[in-house]
DNA sequence: CAAGATCAAGCAAGCGATTGTTTGTCGTTT
DNA sequence: AAACGACAAACAATCGCTTGCTTGATCTTG
């Protein structure tokens, strides 16, 4: 799976049989372009990182970085894109296995910070101050984040929770407080993020799961 | 946007002897230029905002800027102090009333949520990916935050809880929370930024309160 | 099969624009 | 006169991006 990527260019239209000895990774230039822009974009920030500092981290020259990609606002894209695309397939693999809903929740609240921590945040970038008035970048990336939280709308709605409560302020609160770890997340610490998730998400079992043995 | 602009120019008599070095009082042009600056800041970012376009929006020269501000870090600097200092304030002030260590965590929370909004959600520039490799600015920052996140720490710690409750991760994931409200805030909405707190808090009131009328 | 054509991929060099900042001058208060 | 506050003009650096060209591989075709 995953080999789509599909996206408007798409070159190298899965060159016929071999995949030739590149690496074992077996990944084309373009997404090693994307891995270093990754990189260097969760720890400088967007503007912080220039198409200068992206050629130098992979080894090649300015220009020759818009071949791969038209402008550094699709470069962008991509990489978020890419991005969300692995979140989803890691959510969607944590819900494969339970089926109460409150486990359910708790699974992919454990994927979810997983994930943050090992994209290297790149959810960062994209978090408050980034789509303001970036409204170039903002429409494209708004709609993918909006279809990978719908999963977790759809988690929240199968919760049976008391009358009353609103579960759009109860799902903006825990996604608030997860998508916050990675600002204080110390992976020298003894908490790995999947038990910080649990210990989030408990707090909210245990307010409207009161009666459990 | 916003061409019109007018003149804010004629300084408002308030010519009073003081001057001192930095701090208060010294109400005339400086504080406009932090004024609109924050404003700019806020909405497109710190590398979105040109010290052009905060003199374009106090209405003077770029270089004029440099008489008040060293540099265009000094400026982010004290516009920072200034921001913090606000929002320390409105918590104390809310704080000088609920003596009950719940109800306080509630107030300091309803508090700064609406410090949040008011202040335009300045925050959210220095949120998650600022203070990444900024280190210059960082280092000045961190300290300002953490000096107003004690309080924070301090309401947290005067909670009677349940023994092995983690109070850092209930800070942290409070805070998480309510830092990420301005990312979802509909000022049309029906929530007010208060009813928005104290929904939130009330998960955790009734996580660790389960035996309240 | 060999010769030509095509194409992916990147180099080399530079464009125009914008960035933060500096310097020197000058009117206005005090 | 001396400070304050601002103007005017430019500085070097960096930005995203464009262009023209080269190379090696693959595909096509006589």
């Amino acid at each position: 799976m995953a080999s789509g990527e599909g996206q408007g260019v798409t070159p190298a239209s899965e060159t016929v049989a071999d995949e030739t000895a590149d690496t074992a990774a077996g990944q084309s230039r373009r997404d090693e372009v994307l891995d270093r822009a990754g990189e260097l974009m969760a720890a400088k920030g967007y503007d912080g990182t220039s198409m200068r500092d992206i050629a130098r981290a992979v080894g090649m020259l300015p220009g020759s970085l818009y071949y791969h990609f038209p402008s550094k606002e699709a470069l962008f894209l991509a990489l978020h894109d890419r991005m969300v695309e692995t979140m989803q397939t890691r959510v969607d693999a944590a819900l494969s296995a339970p089926t109460d809903p409150w486990d359910r929740l708790e699974a992919a609240c454990v994927a979810h910070v997983e994930g943050l921590i090992d994209t290297g945040n790149l959810v960062a970038i994209v978090s408050p101050g980034f789509l303001n008035e970036r409204d170039a970048i903002s429409a494209s990336i708004r709609e993918e984040r909006s279809r990978y939280e719908q999963r977790f709308r759809d988690l929240v709605g199968a919760l049976p929770l008391p009358a009353g409560v609103d579960r759009r302020v109860l799902r903006l609160h825990l996604f608030g407080a997860l998508n916050w770890v990675p600002t204080w997340f110390d992976p020298g610490g003894s908490l790995t993020p999947g038990q910080i998730a649990r210990q989030i998400f408990n707090v909210f079992r245990a307010a409207y799961l009161p009666a459990k043995g």
